[in-house]
DNA sequence: CTGAAAGCGCTAACAC
DNA sequence: GTGTTAGCGCTTTCAG
């Protein structure tokens, strides 16, 4: 038979309301007892049952990470977000569950009411987009919640954001430098909140050196590596070389696909063509050239994500939304252009 | 205030009883009733509360993940596992939870305890090494496991498993059927149970072919390519390049580091050496040239492990250990020496 | 500082 | 096919 606050009480010669005192560090009893009684509960192979204990107590808190879609293996980047929000949790103690819920079990149960039944305090919302029906939900949402990459607006919201346009302007600012005037911009998905962020950048930078947007192009895919394969492939065998000297892509999965596609037209990078990425994936520094890039400080998203849902929880503080720092970081994909 | 089994029940006219039964699936409840009481809870936006449910009931099915260690963002690995297990319980309406227990905890509470604690009717055991805590305690546990590349016996034990010894065999075969004769072995890490299965692999292929052992050299390395690159790096500098015509990694990223090393010598790869690697990992598809490594097929076993962990629960099956089918994959990392 | 007792929301006999 | 009721293991007043 299973081990039990009663059994604890009894070995204890206590009563149970004071072995559940003496696990919830209530200040009303005395370091004698208290000793006693986590000594009994160890011997016994005691734990508390947190269903029970979930269930008499309003106050109990339980985070959780909750995945918008089944994770994308090929990306580094949910991976790392998740390291950095294990990595709060250990050091402070704090115990994280993850969950994956698309769209269809959104449509079946608000968020609201899936924190409800699993009795959560509050969550954390990883690899949300435009498109999933908690966006429109979450907003009237009574549960602290924290989205990174996207902002949803609501009572006790909070968000974990990097400053796209500022990372992507820099960024287009740096091949600017180079001497490059004619580019070619890899868009990541057309929905996504954080594309439209990075065109805007590219177009300050555009602007603020007066580079004409005609002479540019924009090309649509997703996120992966594939798509940016084919647009590349087909924009280089309908255009001749001298119309862009760089491109712009708006992750590290199209740098890495718009690099193959040059190089299987046989040219060369950056000798031909310059190519920047954006994330900061690890997998930039496998591929040749390795790939200048903008690092997210993606473990660190994670980390103060879950730092400030606690804090909302425990009411030190409101929902906010945070700027993570980013960081351009110069590898050999792109040259400079010597005029 | 909160909606529960008595609303839905007062609301439907019927006993709190009866709802508990419509939403588990009793058989006798009558179809109209079930109805009835479905819509009603719909619309007051009822959903069961899982820590009363568990409470009470000792037979609800709930399976998490358990990682030993904070996931390790650098590695696939980790991702395809989750990907396959969550996908498997995606298509299956199950929920699974995800945690990390490191060292400290595993010590302070055993699996069994963590498992009562959680109401859990089992786990799957991600990244589990053969230090960790739960190795010893594990085999007296009642609580059903399934472990990924290790195997720890138990009543309620399963395991998924790669065969090790033959796909490093075939892989060592592979470079012997292309002339090669000398090589240098990149071991991963030295208590792994895998390295040690991959390196006997190696030798099988070595003794059904003549090879001399005393030709070849083991590098000690971890899975990480770093090691491996400071160990590659200083096998070269001390080494005739006469001696060594290819590196049998027991990792991807190993193999990356190899690369590395090979080419900051002033070496190409592969017309100075031949490398190869081991996992399947999407990165080696990044790099140049393009890895030849083992496909373990890491998804199916996230997923093969859910299964099985749901059968056990189920008493559908007993505790087995499965071997994943591997697949080698011939890239350009290697080629043939014309002799 | 300690204990008695009233639930928390649900399930599972069992009675009808 | 439906309802009554006794818990599941814990927290939390409230009395002492």
């Amino acid at each position: 038979m299973d081990i039990s606050i009663k059994d604890v009480a009894k070995k204890a010669g206590v009563s149970i309301a004071t072995v559940s005192k003496a696990f919830n560090d209530y200040p009303d009893v005395s370091t004698n007892t208290k000793e006693k009684i986590l000594k009994v509960a160890k011997n016994l192979g005691y734990t508390p049952n947190i269903s029970a204990s979930n269930l008499s107590s309003k106050s109990k808190i339980n985070m959780a990470i909750i995945f918008s879609h089944v994770l994308n293996y090929k990306s580094e980047y949910s991976m790392k977000l998740l390291y950095g929000a294990y990595k709060y949790a250990m050091e402070n103690k704090l115990e994280i569950a993850t969950y994956t819920i698309d769209s269809n079990i959104q449509k079946e149960k608000s968020f609201d009411l899936f924190c409800k039944e699993h009795h959560l305090s509050g969550a954390l919302l990883f690899g949300l987009k435009t498109t999933d029906v908690y966006c429109n939900t979450l907003p009237s949402s009574k549960t602290p919640y924290v989205t990174v990459d996207i902002k949803i607006p609501g009572k006790n919201a909070s968000s974990v954001l990097t400053d796209n346009v500022s990372a992507f302007r820099e960024l287009t600012q740096y091949l600017i430098n180079k001497n490059h005037r004619k580019f070619v911009i890899v868009h990541g998905r057309k929905s996504a909140v954080v594309s439209v962020e990075r065109l805007a950048g590219a177009y300050e930078a555009f602007y603020n050196n007066n580079i004409q947007l005609t002479r540019n192009r924009v090309l649509y895919s997703d996120f992966d590596e594939d798509i940016a394969y084919d647009e590349v492939t087909n924009y280089l065998k309908t255009h001749e070389k001298k119309y862009v000297t760089a491109f712009l892509c708006m992750s590290d999965l199209t740098a890495i696909g718009t690099i193959n596609a040059i190089k299987d037209m046989g040219y060369q990078v950056p000798d031909d063509f310059s190519v920047v990425g954006f994330d900061g994936l690890s997998v930039t520094e496998y591929t040749s050239p390795k790939i200048t890039t903008v690092n997210q400080n993606i473990e660190l998203k994670g980390y103060e994500a879950v730092k400030i849902l606690y804090k909302m929880i425990t009411k030190e503080c409101k929902g906010k939304n945070i700027l993570i720092p980013h960081k351009l970081i110069s590898r050999s994909s792109d040259k400079e252009i010597i005029l």
